[in-house]
DNA sequence: TATATCATACCGACTGGTCGGTATGATTGT
DNA sequence: ACAATCATACCGACCAGTCGGTATGATATA
């Protein structure tokens, strides 16, 4: 194999192991040996590739940030009606959490060092507001489009951004069997059609 | 002043100091000598009132759940109809957004440790059952007194809690003054009217 | 009331061990 | 030959927890 290769391997296996050592045991109780040695490596090869440990979970924290780009700018183009992406993004949270299984307590990782690390919140900030944004333009879309009722954008994007978030935190904190895919997508409705009798 | 008071109040310093602590720093990242530096006493006086690091934590943590407990029932018994209920629940949580402020980071603490520690795992579990079960009650009330639709009480707690979750979560990694007790409030009355139009 | 006895509350130096990070040298591909 | 890629040995800082000892009120006795 190319050298090349083979170091992106060695990069590749480093960060994998450290993405599932921080969810199951949290950033602060992994040591950069644990790391080394879930990823077969040596201590040299770590510091060859990462400047420190914090900026390996910066990288972590980043990629993952990514893939919600791109996630949501698939739901925002895929679909026609913005009832119908809503429930898209239903689908998406259950599916995270139905499979994500033990990899989801990274999430609490990525938030706690987000408030207390400056450099992952400064990392952290701009995407988040991005996100916001993208559910306020979403709700906006619904109500030009008469979808939904002509309520405020903002407080509407945080709820939905509430929903999904205490979804994840719930299924964190109950592994027991329930059907979160199914969960999320009624969630979806309630809000849609309310839970008041008319 | 009497020796017992004094030791009292020794106990509760050093658990102030612990959660204030904690909660900004996170439990991995504060040393025991930094609670006790915090506190104005020694590790002897530590390890005289407290098993161990674990063990303070524990106890911060159930003080928390017992507070939860109460103001539930105080909720329950408090109030005539459900609907009214509910918006007291978006009013607790709005201050406890609002007031709590440097304090809030705790729960990602409580979260995270419940996870991987089984003495608080232990410890959260079953009081979160039975927070689940008051709201499973409270919508099953609603639905029976005919102001709430049909809809499963089971889902409907579900997604009144992640509500609640979501936004302290929001509040969190939001410094930025927005008004949760507002934003809770028009969130509960969203969920209950729904945000689709008719 | 005065004194002896004792338990509680507290102090701070210390221990074995782990941490993140570095210095240096071996190996390998080009 | 030369640089990229890794391994090994090591450093100083810090950790949770221990331990021998002290200071101080409470209690019993005279």
């Amino acid at each position: 194999m190319k050298q090349q290769d083979r170091a992106t391997q060695t990069k590749e296996g480093i960060l994998k192991a450290a993405e599932h050592l921080f969810a199951v045991q949290g950033y602060e109780a992994t040591s950069v040996s644990m790391i080394c040695d879930a990823a077969g490596v040596s201590k040299g090869a770590f510091y060859h590739h990462y400047k420190s440990k914090q900026s390996i979970f910066l990288e972590l924290m980043q990629r993952w940030l990514k893939g919600l780009d791109e996630q949501l700018g698939q739901i925002d183009e895929s679909t026609e009606d913005v009832k119908e992406g809503l429930l898209s993004m239903g689908e998406i949270i259950g599916q995270v959490l139905d499979v994500g299984g033990p990899q989801l307590p990274i999430f609490l990782e990525f938030w706690s060092r987000a408030i207390r690390d400056p450099d992952v919140w400064e990392a952290t900030v701009e995407p988040f507001q991005r996100y916001r944004d993208f559910f306020t333009a979403l709700v906006q879309r619904g109500i030009d489009e008469g979808s939904l009722r002509d309520l405020s954008p903002h407080y509407t994007a945080r709820v939905l951004i509430a929903l999904a978030v205490g979804m994840l935190v719930q299924g964190l904190l109950d592994q027991g069997g329930e059907d979160w895919q199914d969960i999320t997508q009624e969630a979806l409705e309630l809000l849609l059609h309310g839970i008041a009798t008319r």
